[in-house]
RNA sequence: GCGCCCGUAGCUCAACCGGAUAGAGCACCGGCCUUCUAAGCCGGGGGUUGUGAGUUCGAGUCUCGCCGGGCGCGCCA
């Protein structure tokens, strides 16, 4: 509705700009929202604009505007304020009609056109399989998710995946790890590696092996370490111990895959399987879901990244040095050339990564976008000069980029240390605070914002926590409806007409912004906007709510009051499933 | 050292890509439950938007310097 009325506005002042000023009718005409409600419904500073191209004062030019503005069905008056802006107050019957427009379209109330059915792949979360997530991952998680649950309400043919990192060393490390567990249980015991993976969910899956497959495994603990270099001082921490035990670490995986034999690709496998299957159930868990599973492996066994790197090659965008293909990136705005294949014949990640992004051109998205973790920023030059490098268009591409979450404890910082398995993780959380809060608090900032989780606050189930207020506003209109219970206050048959009261009418245009701003955020991809909005949305319910009795003995005016109260609590619905969090019937 | 991001009320954050008197929540102070859910409402104090300049009708927003914080600068992933 705003937004036809936005339209309608700036064709009003088109008419008039042509008979007052037609050497100008081709200047821009932007209306926006007053912040403050006296400066009217709507705004334009088209009189400031041109005030100076024109050399008169703005005030006067925005008078000469006003005079020749053709009349308006919804336009009640029109004034001029401060420098020279011209202030549009609507009728109040063009507010209400957002009610209405609520009540009939339902849940697609605020869906929008402006994506055109494009697509658009939105990859998230993508970590490695090789533990639990954790708060990190958790806010990627939630932003993805409502991003994309957005961008389909705006319109666009959303792709969520999950690009899974099967192929590296980190499953290697992952496998080892809890092969050496599994000998562990059977008494053929291997000192474990300090940069192995600690965690219990290790052992867990070393007994799950056990129980399904018994000895198949087993192998004396005497091979494992034969011809391994040993392990440093464990008190020594310099670069070459730490080398040390990397060598170390590559030993043991290399006998594991030597011992185990065709057996190596099961006990790889049954981790990394476990892992996403555990991956999989805490993102449903908390309401993520994914369209796409893409498999990092996939692209080395299909020769895509042999073909990426041969297409860079023969484009001249790859040079030999120390044995090792680097991929001249600084000839695209990178800091500096890269490895895309080392010394030893190994691609880098980097260049599975190139052929990733390849194919998803190739799978023809008409927009991608990468939510990463912040600490990645420096990685984006060198994936969009790839992109460019392929003859591709790298602003196809966009990389949103989440800051990290700090969870707060009785105002102190929680540890969230990864070493020794002793972190915080998403399923911890979401079992401390709820889905819900999870949801909600980790889109309540900007996403490129740093995020201070406060775990007390989230938990409250009080007043201070914003959830609640939004949910409660909810639960309250519920308890209403379901109260009149009389056919009479059927909300889609009322006469919003007797919705006279000033509050009113202002909480029938705040139910009119709703689709406003959801295209707002869908262009900024910034579903935070929704949280604030659906607060202040709530904060006007209740205190219209205070204010006026709803369920009034005048049929009528009850009747048209429900209707109102039907709306808000429609808009609250929508937005909230967006962002993934429930909305109560009652609380 | 170089690059990217960020400094807004005591705290956590908004501010519709340059607009009007910079707004919320928490915390603090004072009021409102015999009537629709008090997880609510009403009122109050609190700011030189880190800092110095520049751009113009107009700057929290754009440019440059400085101060402070985060992240990144592997033939790791």
């Amino acid at each position: 509705m705003s937004q036809e009325i936005k339209l309608h506005l700036a064709e009003l002042l088109r008419a008039a700009l042509n008979s007052v000023a037609p050497a100008e009718s081709a200047a821009a005409i932007v209306i926006e929202r007053p912040k403050q409600a006296s400066h009217g419904d709507f705004a334009c500073n088209i009189a400031m604009q041109l005030a100076r191209a024109m050399k008169r004062n703005p005030r006067e030019l925005a008078q000469l505007l006003i005079a020749e503005l053709p009349a308006s069905p919804f336009v009640a008056k029109v004034d001029i304020a401060g420098a020279g802006f011209i202030n549009f107050h609507l009728l109040p019957a063009a507010k209400l009609a957002a009610v209405r427009s609520a009540l009939t379209q339902g849940a697609a109330f605020g869906r929008s056109q402006a994506g055109g059915k494009r697509s658009v792949q939105v990859e998230f979360v993508s970590a490695n399989p090789t533990g639990p997530l954790h708060v990190g991952h958790g806010r990627g998680a939630a932003y993805g998710a409502s991003l994309s649950a957005l961008l389909a309400f705006a319109g666009w043919d959303v792709t969520r995946e999950y690009y899974v990192n099967d192929a590296g060393r980190q499953m290697d490390i992952l496998g080892l790890s809890t092969w050496l567990r599994y000998l562990d249980l059977q008494h053929e015991s291997v000192p474990f590696p300090p940069n192995g993976y600690q965690g219990d969910y290790v052992r867990d899956m070393a007994q799950q092996m056990r129980s399904a497959h018994g000895a198949r495994f087993l192998r004396p603990a005497a091979q494992v370490l034969a011809g391994v270099p040993a392990l440093p001082d464990a008190a020594r921490s310099d670069d070459e111990a730490k080398q040390q035990r990397e060598l170390h670490l590559d030993g043991l995986i290399e006998r594991a895959k030597t011992l185990l034999g065709e057996d190596w690709p099961y006990v790889h496998a049954h981790a990394l399987n476990e892992q996403l299957a555990d991956c999989r159930d805490d993102l449903e868990e908390f309401g993520v879901h994914f369209d796409v599973w893409f498999s990092e492996k996939s692209l080395f066994d299909t020769g895509l990244v042999a073909r990426c790197v041969e297409r860079l090659e023969s484009a001249g965008h790859v040079y030999l040095q120390n044995g090792a293909r680097w991929f001249r990136s600084t000839a695209f705005g990178d800091e500096k050339d890269r490895v895309v294949q080392r010394e030893n014949g190994l691609y880098t990640y980097f260049a599975s990564d190139i052929a990733y992004h390849l194919n998803k051109y190739e799978r023809g998205f008409e927009r991608i976008i990468n939510i990463w973790g912040a600490d990645h920023h420096g990685y984006v030059p060198r994936v969009k000069g790839a992109l460019a490098a392929l003859g591709l268009d790298r602003d196809r591409l966009d990389v949103a980029l989440v800051q990290f979450a700090v969870l707060y404890r009785n105002g102190q910082k929680a540890s969230m240390s990864t070493r020794s398995g002793e972190f915080v993780t998403l399923r911890e959380l979401r079992g401390e605070v709820g889905a819900d809060a999870c949801r909600f608090f980790y889109v309540l900032r900007k996403s490129d914002q740093h995020l201070d989780f406060d775990l007390d606050l989230a938990k409250s189930q009080s007043n201070d926590n914003p959830v609640y207020y939004i949910q409660y506003a909810h639960a309250r209109i519920a308890s209403l409806l379901a109260q009149s219970g009389d056919a009479s206050d059927e909300p889609a048959d009322a006469d919003l007409a007797l919705l006279v009261n000033p509050r009113e009418v202002a909480l029938a245009a705040r139910i009119g912004e709703f689709p406003e701003v959801i295209d707002a955020a869908a262009a900024d991809l910034a579903p935070h906007a929704i949280a604030f909005y659906l607060r202040d949305l709530a904060a006007e319910f209740h205190s219209y709510y205070n204010a006026e009795r709803m369920l009034v003995d005048d049929a009528a005016l009850r009747a048209a009051r429900l209707a109102l109260a039907a709306a808000v609590a429609q808009v609250i619905r929508n937005g909230m499933s967006l962002l993934g969090v429930s909305c109560p019937e009652s609380m």
